[in-house]
DNA sequence: AATATGACTGTCT
DNA sequence: AAGACAGCCATAT
């Protein structure tokens, strides 16, 4: 670990799922990123831990793909905040791919970034 | 201490 | 497109 508590690593992971705005979401891998500490499956971990109040629904696999745990909970989810879907029931990362520091976003220039 | 498991990801076949 | 394989990090047994 890069020198974070336990509490201070789960307080970081929620942090940036909460500043994921609505129709918007993030890979595991990208919010490991951002938080810059640990792996994707440590922010799975912290997920799971969570009991509510925090958008897991928002956070979602690198293709796509929504948690295969919870499915049909997250999709509604996503049909009501308007997250762009693709006919195969998953997200469409190409546009709803989404980044905190979006001035330093990996992948810049699709336009897949900004408020919608 | 070692092995197994998990709300993961990426590459190769 | 789909499955196999390896890499990754923390917790549980």
């Amino acid at each position: 670990m890069a020198g974070v508590d336990h509490e201070e690593y789960v307080e970081r992971v929620l942090a940036v799922v909460e500043q994921i705005p609505p129709g918007r979401v993030m890979s595991y891998g990208a919010i490991a990123e951002a938080v810059g500490v640990g792996g994707p499956r440590q922010v799975g971990r912290v997920m799971s831990l969570d009991s509510g109040g925090t958008p897991w629904w928002r956070v979602v696999r690198a293709d796509g793909g929504l948690p295969d745990c919870h499915g049909g909970e997250a999709l509604s989810h996503h049909r009501a905040e308007g997250t762009p879907l693709r006919a195969s029931g998953r997200v469409d990362m190409a546009v709803a791919a989404w980044w905190p520091a979006e001035e330093e976003q990996p992948t810049t220039g699709s336009g897949s970034v900004g408020p919608l």
